[in-house]
RNA sequence: GUGGUCGUAGCUCAGUUGGUUAGAGCGCCAGGUUGUGGCCCUGGAGGUCGGGGGUUCAAUCCCCCUCGAUCACCCCA
């Protein structure tokens, strides 16, 4: 009989952390350090969590993110059910972008800035850093096409790398012009390309018919040495976008934030429009994108909205953080300890020990004790091993005079408490 | 979907040019200390050496198949 085993590019967050393979699974402490941090840097920018359904229409998917991208052509995991086409989300924009009409949340007034953490789903062939059930978090700013909504969006997201001491990092950014823009470059870069054609690869010389703009962000050297003449994206966008382009450049340098132009950063997702961006870390191997972004100004009409909704976000890859916090050595986190375990010396009194724990518990305390009627010993070793900060040992005479001993697991110092104090004695300690 | 690498205890890994009961460290359990943890010492549990087939007197080791893991391409977080 064979043993169950997790899927394949999902993995189990465990008590203390693992390993699998050269991946190390952090402990749940470590991913709540992480989601803790994510909504003190959202709540400074005024941003509110929103919770989005897992499943969404698979139309919903394929319009927004669009069909010809790798997510949609065969990166779903879809199925049906009756009429309805389902979809385990790939990514969260669009689904953020579909509560917002839905709810019609722009009849609240204002720019809406909305965050969330949670997985998605993509049928990808897991690697290091890559998985079939991954986490995001990510922020959106709805509603505004202001360029400091752009440079907010990026120094949102550096600013919870370095909530989290995190320093290694290098932001990339790129314009892809209004809509109009994009059509005309890719018209300018088969000009370029189809001639050289004998030159490219396979993939990518099915790109010049499927989709062009990839092979600009292709790894083979000898295509990377062609891109060299290659026709720039720059110099096809309209001069609105250079000038919104220009201001969220200037906002960043005002704050600080150092970034490289990369002319050659497209994104896989057809909804971007003007700003994008990607924030990279050299530490994660070949998957080095922390995370990715940039404006959606076309999304909102895409999935069935009568007016245009400017928007900016960025998504970032929770597993990813969390390799980087591994590689920077910052990813030791404190877990829960409890305040008091309850040694039962020779396994007396089961009764006792079970509502004095419950007692001590309604008080507001951390209260573990020993379930297999272990050894004193192995009790003790049990409450050293959950770092308990204290050990209650109860006898049988220590029960009936009233009377306990109540010890210090800091520094072994050890007193008498009466059981009506417990409380009070273990509380009044709580740091 | 395509390539490379690797499968020995819960974890990290030794090992056998094919030869009796397959090892270590960590972890776990117990004892050393009959009411006291962390350190130390001793002992113990735990493995069909991924699975199936073949070669051989004999396979964990050699061959074939298969399954799984992993890294990379592609793409993205």
């Amino acid at each position: 009989m064979n043993q169950f085993k997790s899927i394949p590019g999902t993995f189990d967050v465990l008590p203390r952390g693992y390993t699998s393979g050269s991946d190390v699974i952090a402990p749940v402490s470590v991913w709540r350090h992480v989601e803790e941090a994510v909504r003190r840097v959202m709540v400074r920018y005024g941003a509110e969590e929103i919770r989005t359904p897992i499943l969404e229409p698979t139309e919903l998917i394929a319009r927004g993110i669009g069909q010809s991208t790798d997510i949609v052509s065969k990166e779903m995991f879809a199925f049906e059910r009756g009429s309805t086409n389902y979809v385990l989300r790939p990514e969260v924009t669009a689904p953020v972008m579909r509560a917002f009409l839905q709810h019609n949340l722009a009849q609240q007034g204002g720019t809406q800035r909305l965050f969330y953490i949670g997985p998605c789903f993509r049928a990808e062939r897991p690697q290091k850093g890559r998985y079939r059930q991954f986490h995001q978090f990510g922020l959106e700013i709805i509603g505004s096409e202001d360029a400091r909504s752009d440079a907010e969006t990026i120094t949102c997201a550096l600013d919870v790398y370095l909530e989290l001491g995190l320093r290694e990092f290098t932001v990339r950014i790129n314009s892809l012009g209004d809509r109009d823009s994009r059509p005309k470059y890719k018209q300018a870069l088969l000009d370029y390309f189809l001639p050289l054609s004998d030159q490219l690869s396979e993939v990518s010389r099915n790109r010049l018919d499927t989709n062009p703009l990839r092979i600009l962000d292709t790894k083979n050297e000898r295509e990377r040495e062609l891109l060299k003449g290659a026709p720039i994206l720059l110099d096809f966008i309209d001069d609105e976008s250079r000038q919104h382009y220009d201001s969220v450049k200037e906002h960043l340098t005002e704050v600080g934030v150092s970034f490289v132009e990369d002319p050659f950063l497209v994104r896989g997702l057809d909804y971007y429009s003007r700003t994008t961006f990607e924030i990279e870390s050299a530490v994660l191997g070949a998957q080095s994108a922390l995370a990715g972004g940039g404006r959606y100004d076309m999304l909102s009409s895409e999935v069935g909205s009568k007016k245009i909704v400017p928007a900016v976000g960025f998504a970032a890859g929770i597993e990813r953080l969390i390799m980087a916090l591994n590689a920077a050595g910052k990813a030791d986190v404190d877990s829960d300890c409890p305040d008091a375990f309850i040694v039962s010396v020779d396994n007396v009194a089961p009764g006792w020990i079970f509502s004095t724990a419950k007692s001590l518990r309604d008080s507001g305390l951390s209260i573990c004790y020993d379930l297999q009627g272990r050894s004193m010993k192995a009790q003790m070793r049990e409450a050293n091993r959950q770092n308990a900060r204290y050990v209650v040992i109860a006898g049988e005479e220590d029960i009936t005079s009233g009377v306990v001993q109540l010890k210090d697991m800091s520094d072994g110092s050890q007193e008498e408490v009466s059981i009506e104090l417990l409380s009070k004695t273990i509380g009044a300690s709580q740091s």
